[in-house]
DNA sequence: ACCTGAACACCGTTCAAGT
DNA sequence: ACCTGAACACCGTTCAAGT
């Protein structure tokens, strides 16, 4: 005889978010998980196969939102970068655990999908893909380190970020004919 | 009565090195530890306050590892930031570990030396912060990415990498006088 | 002074039994 | 068809007892 359904996978991934971004991946457990959408434990692997797929399921949704917040920026190569930036500081575990298991490639995809129109509107579609990646590898590195601690010693961090990006953005845009460097390996 | 030393602290960090590389974190367990360095998992409490002390211990070790692999590498920027990629490749685990949790401001600093000498050479003592900082988020970005399959899709990483290596060397370098960018906030 | 077995609390996961 | 208590294996940590 069918039982009602108390609680839904979504509910659960939210669940797993809100302990996520308050205390960590070590707060993710399967029983505070549960008793956060009042179910027991065992409940949950009826919609879930364990624990890990669950911080994958978090993981992917936070990269979607990212994705989400990146759209809804514009097609500013510098206004996605510091919307990039902001998510990294609104939800830093959600970012780190982004940054930390192997990626979806269509999610990546995805995510990747507005710097990449952006930065080809700027460099041509040919090389879009490097541009983006210049981009994307910089502001990644920048928010890491930010939550790492590492940007601490002198000045200001805010105008460290715009000053980057300046640069940055200037090396990419067309007038600047600067001869290309090739070093060796 | 005394009773002779069967490890050492030294043997123990080392042994959860190890178990990092090979498996991540959640391979490394007091217990996997303690059989390492054959001893029971109590006894590593007299050396090691707990777990989380243990991959402080580890995270820093390897950072100044990461440290002692950059001053090997000289004093120019492009051959520091492929031995920092090189040492992210060799050792991912420890790289992501470093990158994970708070990084102790000492052991930042000691990191960053060799790439702060560099960089003043390049563009003056003033401007060292802004030009390193502007490096190494790019390089730890760009490995980070690397690590996560973000870069899968098209393209050699390779050439990917000297290609904004380049780019961003030849942006700090003083004969491009690249006009400023000043984006508001 | 260090090492150990035993014990405790907690966690992930399985499963038979309930409805 | 979903939910649960009970159970199991495993883990981090403490501590009294050994040498």
């Amino acid at each position: 005889m069918p039982t009602p359904e108390r609680t839904t996978l979504e509910e659960i991934v939210a669940a797993a978010r809100d302990l996520l971004d308050d205390g960590g991946p070590a707060h993710v457990t399967m029983q505070a998980v549960a008793q956060r959408v009042g179910v027991r434990a065992p409940s949950l692997y009826k919609r879930v196969r364990d624990r890990e797929a669950l911080l994958t399921l978090v993981s992917t949704r936070t990269a979607l939102d990212l994705g989400a917040s990146l759209a809804e920026a514009g097609d500013d190569l510098e206004a996605l970068a510091r919307a990039y930036r902001r998510f990294a500081h609104e939800q830093p575990e959600g970012f780190r655990l982004i940054l930390g298991g192997p990626g979806d490639p269509e999610v990546i995809a995805r995510v990747s999908a507005p710097v990449l129109r952006a930065a080809g509107a700027v460099v041509g579609e040919d090389r879009a893909l490097d541009a983006a990646r210049l981009l994307t590898a910089w502001v990644t590195g920048f928010a890491t380190m930010e939550l790492l601690g590492a940007f601490r010693l002198g000045g200001n961090v805010d105008d460290a970020f715009e000053w980057g990006l300046g640069r940055i953005v200037s090396s990419l845009e067309p007038q600047e004919t600067a001869p290309i460097r090739h070093s060796g390996r």
